[in-house]
DNA sequence: ACCCATGTTCTTTG
DNA sequence: TCAAAGAACATGGG
């Protein structure tokens, strides 16, 4: 489930299981998450050590020896894991690599492809490449005010527009808007001052909260929206998913499931008044 | 068997 | 240029 916080903990697993560590191999199982030609790539990797990493948004970066990055997006299903002989290998693992002296491969996991791994020269360049707005722990409110106050389009999709501040998917902006008491389909340039800063506390600690868990959903606090949300197995069309469906706040209250921008958005009817036209 | 899904990017239409 | 809607991508899981 990669958004920031996801990201930013497997950028911690990477960091454990990589840095000071060389590249001794590059096993590509799957050549369709590679962003960049297969022989570049071991080209720019082999013989190179990783030391340190770094994260943008959902983008993470193993930092390389001669200065480059090798830069891992994890799409809607990726994740990293680690094994030790090859037969061990997680199912999906796309592309591997072989680590040395540990011995460990680092393994780039993804069911459905939507990941992608590539080079980059340096983090200033592939932000710039891909057109990535500042970190959302790192936007200030007075820039992300700026940045709504002149966009007529609803808050959510700007939430989730990398271009704006980058990192934030499809549940956190839900859960944001829920702690900020914002309706979804606020026009950005509708949202005073006053609920711009609430807007950019909500984001900051759901991210950390996030971030405290692992990104782990199940440990989040009682009075996060997230927990009405279907993932659940036990969520999905069983009676017992009932107890999931209350807003946090109003225990009485439903919680409301639509669309917007094409994204599943779960908001409280009570909590979030509907979108004020400005 | 059908429907849904955490993300990104492109196309179409106005 | 901007905005909105839809599709495409690839595939597993409920």
């Amino acid at each position: 489930m990669p958004e920031l916080p996801e990201v930013e903990t497997y950028r911690r697993f990477i960091a454990e299981v990589a840095v000071g560590q060389t590249i001794a191999a590059v096993q590509i199982n799957d050549a369709h998450v590679l962003a960049v030609a297969e022989d570049e790539l071991r080209a720019g990797l082999l013989g190179r050590t990783v030391t340190g990493t770094s994260r943008l948004g959902k983008n993470c970066f193993l930092e390389l020896d001669n200065g480059r990055l090798l830069v891992l997006h994890f799409g809607m299903t990726g994740g990293v894991d680690a094994y030790r002989d090859t037969a061990d290998a997680p199912r999906f693992t796309r592309v591997a690599w072989q680590l040395e002296p540990s011995g460990l491969h680092l393994a780039f996991v993804d069911p459905r492809k939507f990941g992608r791994i590539r080079l980059a020269d340096s983090a200033e360049a592939y932000q710039k490449a891909k057109k990535l707005g500042p970190d959302a722990l790192i936007i200030t409110a007075a820039e992300l005010h700026q940045k709504l106050s002149r966009r007529q389009v609803a808050v959510k999709p700007l939430l989730l527009d990398q271009g704006l501040t980058a990192g934030l998917g499809n549940w956190i902006v839900d859960e944001v808007l829920f702690q900020a008491r914002l309706h979804p389909e606020r026009p950005g340039s509708s949202l005073t001052e006053a609920e711009t800063t609430v807007l950019h506390a909500a984001i900051q600690l759901v991210l950390t909260t996030a971030i405290r868990h692992e990104a782990n959903y199940r440990h989040f606090p009682a009075s996060f929206l997230i927990h009405a949300r279907e993932w659940d197995e036990a969520a999905h069309g069983s009676a017992s998913s009932d107890a999931h469906k209350f807003c946090p706040r109003h225990p009485k209250t439903v919680i409301d499931k639509y669309y917007v921008g094409g994204r599943a958005t779960y908001v409280c009817g009570v909590c979030q008044p509907g979108p004020l036209l400005k």
